[in-house]
DNA sequence: TCTTGGATTGACACCGTTGTCCCGCGGCGT
DNA sequence: ACGCCGCGGGACAACGGTGTCAATCCAAGA
């Protein structure tokens, strides 16, 4: 009552085992006849194939590792869905494997992993993207491996990349058309990729502008929500005509804490303070109000990495060019035009506002 | 330069092949002595049995899927986080499933995958693991599960649970104590698992205090953000007498919505309507205000799933004790006392303290 | 000292598939 | 008509472990 094998299949289509074989590999010299044949046979059988026989044989595994930092399981997990898709097609397995990108040990740490399950190959996501160390043992241990968005742009071999630079000019350009003269910048997490760009587009933007940067209202974050929030704190705790009446943060949960700081203050967004963030993650859109954002092509990106991983795997040439995804500004309610008039002003507005949104019945 | 095989231990450490396949297996019926010789010239060769090999003759894969359902991959990647920590000491790899509970073919589909794969066995979270027909083929095909979280307590069989319908009740006499007496209640997606139960807690919490259910401040909701938003539209546009002065939802994507709802109403929160959730999720502490909710061990529940699993696949007797962890409340600013002034009254007074604390620089 | 039996260890077949190499068959150039 | 070529198909040996069962070892009891 056991599974079927490749013998019973055989036996049954009366071919040899290795016609079987043949078809099962899509294998092109067999004769439609005969793989009709075959291919009614195993399903009639319900056969399938044992990976660990065909790895044994083939020395592969049909697996690929997907190695994310523990910090970031979130953003692994929608790394994973993208992957998940592309792999399944081509019957390979995904084993999710959490490193943590600050251990001192990390390289030998995944070296083992990588031995231990005999993976065929990996993918890497930010920040494990970023590793030289990792990458230089991935390439000395010949295995495979594709880059989901590193910082380091020189070697664009098997790695996505999003236009973080370009959308972050773009999201402080839009702040600027809104009026925003004063617009603040919340840096991200030195370790993590893309946070240079994401900084860098933010200058460019000022500079398309012909705004002068200003770094009493730039801070520097640590990704986090609480880091967000001191940011906050740093950036508006001024006099009101040196405040920022815009504040964009390198990620999502930066930006929910300045929301948060903003509403502990009384500054109402977007009246007095117009908030912008990055990724797009759920957070943005349930919070209130709900961030304008950017959003990453996230899922898209880790299916093109999977792709360039399984060409590699199937041992096609690679297509040197790059593989940029576009992200995009997503507009939603926690960024609005700049008032001229003075903050104390625009506040009461807001207030009576609120006061006759809550009475709607009332009307 | 290829790694080293079974063979190659074998001959430097003078014992037989089978011999190190013993060591590695951690059968106890060799020597010391031996078993140390071993193990020294696997450390010096740097060996890692082949898992295909291994697998193919032992007829086990050594892996263990995780099924989740496509719209739960942020509680899937928690999930995992405690399966893959007791996973990784037992050489057993986690390969993640994505699937769609709805899908009237999932039975199917989940078979298919399982003997594609031949996982040695599979953990099921919510709402997976309460789907019937689901469990079925899997007894039938005889592959183990663990299930993490059904609503259905009947059979407890490699099964863990939370106390949901306590913690759930101890929110409801939490709120009682503050002085609220409508209290409202947004019931979840009745697919998945918890639902019920937290629904039951309401009530039981309410009873416990004595207070009468109302249903016209009970509403039902989908899980989602959106559906959070409608229910507490609905809970909130009613005569100022009648509205609830705190609302639990039944999950923390909801509550958020309810926040925004009670923002965009002009309510303070939680001077105004105090809200509760129910997760933990990390959203829940990067709203604003914080919200009030329950923490689930889900870490922790995921362990000990993957545990009942790896020990039914060691062949070890299952402790039938039913195995529940413990969620707790978890206190932070989004409840607070009820106030019986009217609302319109309280609303000024939260007002004036807004603007005092708008201008710290100023006292 | 010889026997006995449990503790250790080893020889060998086998797990289910693929790679290699070879065979048989029909078409084609000369 | 003959020999070569291209291509579908089959036999057989790996692949690197584990299960089975027999062989060997060693201390204790007769």
């Amino acid at each position: 009552m056991s599974n079927a094998t490749i013998r019973d299949v055989a036996a049954q289509a009366k071919v040899s085992i290795k016609t079987v074989s043949r078809v099962i590999n899509n294998v092109t010299t067999v004769k439609p006849h005969t793989r009709e044949k075959v291919l009614r046979v195993i399903r009639k059988l319900d056969y399938h194939p044992n990976p660990s026989a065909r790895g044994l044989s083939g020395s592969r595994s049909f697996l690929i590792g997907l190695l994310y930092d523990k910090s970031c399981e979130y953003y692994a997990a929608t790394v994973l869905t993208g992957v998940l898709e592309t792999c399944r097609a081509a019957q390979y397995q995904v084993i999710m494997q959490a490193c943590d990108y600050r251990s001192p040990t990390l390289t030998e740490e995944v070296e083992r992993i990588v031995k231990q399950s005999r993976e065929d190959g990996v993918i890497l996501t930010p920040p494990l993207s970023d590793q030289a160390a990792l990458l230089a043992m991935l390439k000395k241990q010949r295995i495979p491996y594709s880059r989901i968005a590193p910082a380091e742009h020189s070697d664009n071999h098997r790695t996505v990349y999003t236009n973080d630079r370009e959308s972050s000019a773009r999201m402080t350009e839009h702040l600027v058309a809104l009026g925003h003269t004063r617009i603040g910048f919340i840096i991200g997490n030195p370790d993590h990729a893309a946070v240079a760009d994401r900084y860098k587009g933010y200058l460019d933007g000022l500079k398309n502008c012909g705004l002068d940067v200003d770094k009493k209202i730039i801070a520097q974050g640590y990704n986090s929500h609480a880091s967000g929030m001191q940011c906050a704190r740093k950036l508006l705790q001024v006099p009101d005509d040196q405040r920022p009446t815009a504040i964009f943060a390198s990620n999502d949960e930066m930006a929910a804490g300045v929301l948060a700081v903003a509403h502990t203050l009384g500054l109402g967004v977007p009246d007095d303070l117009s908030v912008a963030g990055f990724d797009d993650m759920p957070l943005a859109s349930q919070v209130w109000p709900a961030l304008t954002t950017i959003r990453q092509p996230i899922a898209a990106m880790s299916a093109k990495a999977a792709d360039l991983l399984l060409q590699q795997l199937r041992g096609e040439p690679e297509d040197r060019t790059a593989h940029v995804l576009e992200s995009s500004v997503t507009f939603r309610q926690s960024t609005g035009p700049a008032h001229n008039q003075r903050i104390q002003q625009m506040r009461s507005v807001r207030r009576a506002r609120a006061a006759k949104a809550s009475f709607p019945d009332e009307n």
